[in-house]
DNA sequence: CTGTTAGCGCTTTCAC
DNA sequence: GTGAAAGCGCTAACAG
């Protein structure tokens, strides 16, 4: 309920004894003769008049509006993905309207007819499920790192397989010899599934043996790690690998914290690195842990960019973003 | 540029033969005959119909939108509370429209005349200035935690005094002899100032001279926090406090790792308590200190319920919920 | 109960 | 250049 008695174009154009479509003509910044301007400006700041929405978005179909939709906005990483794409759109003159899912598909849908119906500029999507059937033609949608079935949805992500590589080729350049991977991989599948490829890859490269645990559920995680660490253990209590590239900092951090209650010493022992570049309280520089860093801000500008788009039919249909590597403590310097 | 040729409820009703007032009166669930209403609903369901929700905004006013103005949803707290806010407003029927302000004035005015303009049904705000002066009339405002010069402005925040009397409390309970307090609060006025006032109301229930660093400004943190330690050493290097309780968690975190670079161990020599509840990652149930807690799913519950509640007057001007302690490894057991 | 109709506030032809 | 007038899709008041 609101702006009940707010001034409308209508007042504006008595209050400047000019015709209605004037008024609406100086607001669009078309030109009018100077004189009938001033007199509308006048006006607008006298009745303090402001444009009615929804009246425009009835007219025009468009809201300003885009919608984002994540899992939720407690994870620091969608947190912080959600802020920066309110940035990005506040630069671009939009809106953000937040929906957080909990990563249920119906929830996602409803978000999404909600989008359509609330005439949303577009969507940009964080999801761990397949919306592709689901989105209202010509709502422009942008995926952050998923795969929709849908026939063309552009997908923005981070160079998950450079991360991978870059993982292990920093953990050897800190003195691992053995370095090993755990993941677990949403069911969905994503651009996150490539730092598997990558680790491989540069196993590879470097003629390593893979050591890796890489599940689909992370139901019981601590005692997934847990088990995986034991089975490496070698007769004399030592470790199979003195190093491990895990998908997430959220993981990475968790295995440290087994890692150390089994007695290992971090680095000494075994260093750590993981995926994310995810900081203390958000605000701190302090990383929980040596990671490949995600672009966020870039990620979330690019996202901006993507679905503002005026031509979609340009639009790639994969961007991939540069990550970085930066010390967290679970290295050697 | 949304749902261009989307069937209107002029076309729902030619599919159905009846007439336009009879489908919106089975879309508002307004009874109508039996045979009416099934073949409506056909006809809805046959197109693919959505209300157009400009229409019907511009029509009734209201938007189905509530915004919520923080500074930024990278730091925890804030971004806990959007979530909660988010979940509230979708049990309510409502699409919650964040702005981030960076606890910037120029942009909290220009957000709030933006919800204003685009018919928000309401507004909750949790900023650094005072906005009071510059809600429009008839836009429902409710604060989180700060007092607004705005004539009347409900505001609901924890209850920090009793927060501040806990703190000391549970150190006390927990074998210290002298409770320290540092806060840096905001020079804006709010509920949080009333952390210091329990912690001197605790000092003087329990006979014990405060002892306590507070100041407006947060610049040089880490100097003030470290100059504040060093004032109250000893000559045998020992603290004149075995305990502090700091205004934030996170400033409680850098407490402790200034205090632990000096060399004391935490808890043994120091105990701290923070204040707010932030746990690791967001996820974890592991906390960065031991703290009195913020019930943020309540907070924004009842932010949520008195914004979209119907007699603006019977609104209590203040609502204070209830803190409780938490152990996060800071203080001993 | 049903159907007709007058706007909500704005943009945009289209005469002038 | 300006200004009158026709809707955008919907709701609600009112007449049947």
């Amino acid at each position: 309920m609101k702006r009940q008695n707010a001034p409308t174009m209508k007042d504006v154009a008595r209050e400047a004894k000019v015709a209605l479509g004037t008024v609406s003509k100086v607001i669009n910044g078309i030109p009018v003769g100077e004189e009938y301007r001033v007199k509308v400006e006048a006006a607008i700041r006298k009745l303090n008049y402001e444009v009615n929405t929804y009246a425009r978005g009835l007219k025009m179909q468009k809201s300003n509006t885009v919608t984002l939709i994540i899992p939720d906005a407690v994870n620091p990483f969608y947190a912080s993905f959600a802020h920066y794409i309110e940035s990005a759109l506040y630069e671009a003159g939009h809106f953000m309207v937040l929906c957080c899912s909990g990563a249920i598909l119906e929830k996602e849908i409803e978000y999404l007819n909600m989008a359509s119906q609330n005439q949303s500029d577009g969507v940009i999507a964080l999801t761990y499920n397949d919306i592709g059937g689901h989105v209202p033609e010509s709502l422009p949608l942008v995926s952050f790192d998923r795969i929709y079935s849908n026939a063309f949805t552009p997908r923005v992500a981070s160079d998950n397989f450079a991360g991978g590589v870059m993982a292990v080729e920093k953990l050897l350049e800190c003195g691992c010899a053995h370095p090993a991977f755990i993941t677990f991989n949403s069911p969905y599948p994503g651009e996150a599934d490539k730092r598997k490829d990558g680790y491989l890859h540069a196993c590879s490269a470097h003629n390593l043996e893979p050591v890796y645990l890489s599940t689909l559920s992370d139901a019981n995680l601590v005692c997934q790690i847990t088990d995986f660490i034991r089975h490496h253990r070698r007769a004399d209590g030592s470790l199979a690998f003195d190093g491990i590239f895990v998908n997430t900092d959220y993981n990475a951090y968790i295995t440290c914290n087994i890692l150390r209650e089994m007695g290992f010493r971090i680095p000494d022992d075994v260093q750590i690195i993981g995926f994310d570049g995810i900081t203390k309280f958000g605000i701190t520089k302090d990383l929980y842990v040596s990671s490949i860093c995600q672009p966020i801000p870039e990620l979330a500008r690019t996202c901006v960019n993507m679905v503002l788009a005026k031509d979609k039919g340009l639009l790639p249909s994969l961007t991939l973003l540069p990550v970085s590597y930066r010390y967290g403590g679970t290295t050697r310097k």
